[in-house]
DNA sequence: TGCTAATTTAACGTTCACGTTCAAAACCAT
DNA sequence: ATGGTTTTGAACGTGAACGTTAAATTAGCA
């Protein structure tokens, strides 16, 4: 294993943010509330680097504050140690002990569930909705034929 | 036809948020932005009286904007005329004019048609984010695997 | 009729999720 | 080195969607 990485392109701030189709200050703002880390060791004052995989995250995100109906308080908490994920995620990668591999992979399990489960309830609920109004819209459709 | 309506139970505003699952501010504010009709003639001061179709509206409203991720003036456009919309429907009830009744169904549709269109592109959003989701989680699962 | 609980209107307060502004500093290219 | 662009940190501002408070009515009941 290389302990010199692959040169890892990095961008700033305003980069991160048009790429995810948000702002310098939501990305900002959850690093701040601790959404997401602490972008790397800055010694104050320096310009926070991101990687392409920082961005990805930064997708995540929004994308499930979009889908589900969450605050990010409760987003923090589904994506709980996201900081911590993705620090798993590179000791994992440099990891070559199995024992250490399987405890990354053992913690990684249930966050996704936890997601999976609120994203299949929400189907579940827009499921029940969606049959109502087609119901409702046959019924329109039947008395205009009588009607007819 | 009957001009004497059945007796149509009515009830007060603490009632009907408490049914809906909400609070009397909240019905009072979606009155006051013209999300809910303005319950009757009051001769101002006098008491919101409200009926069990007024419930099952104020359902659908929370369920709505529950569900999709829209802003109450979205919302509003949604349902646009939710007010009128009631209104015909008991004009439909009394008309025998098979014209007006169709002159209203046909107005019924094309809102009900918007409601599933929201309704389903979010079905879609939701649906690949299920299935990334899913993926990531076999992944996991295979990793496990071949360490056992 | 008198009492109590619920409602009304109006105004002000609050939380969330950022937007905006600004001076100072950092970065980048020449 | 220098100029132009971007970022930083901090503070203040904002819109949406209600919550809270309060004084005055109103409704329901013994």
């Amino acid at each position: 294993m290389s302990v010199v990485e692959a040169p890892q392109r990095q961008m700033r701030i305003g980069d991160l943010a048009k790429a995810a189709g948000t702002t310098p200050r939501t990305v900002r703002y959850y690093e701040e509330i601790g959404l997401l880390p602490r972008s790397g060791e800055r010694e104050a004052g320096q310009h926070r680097l991101y990687t392409e995989a920082d961005l990805e995250r930064v997708r995540e995100l929004l994308r499930l504050r979009d889908l589900l109906g969450v605050t990010l308080d409760e987003l923090k908490e589904l994506v709980e140690a996201e900081e911590a994920r993705a620090a798993l995620r590179s000791e994992f990668q440099a990891s070559d002990d199995p024992r250490r591999r399987r405890e990354i992979l053992d913690e990684a399990l249930p966050l996704v569930d936890r997601q999976l489960e609120l994203i299949r309830r929400r189907q579940r609920e827009l499921q029940k909705l969606e049959e109502e109004l087609s119901a409702r819209r046959r019924r329109i459709r039947r008395r205009l034929n009588e009607l007819a």
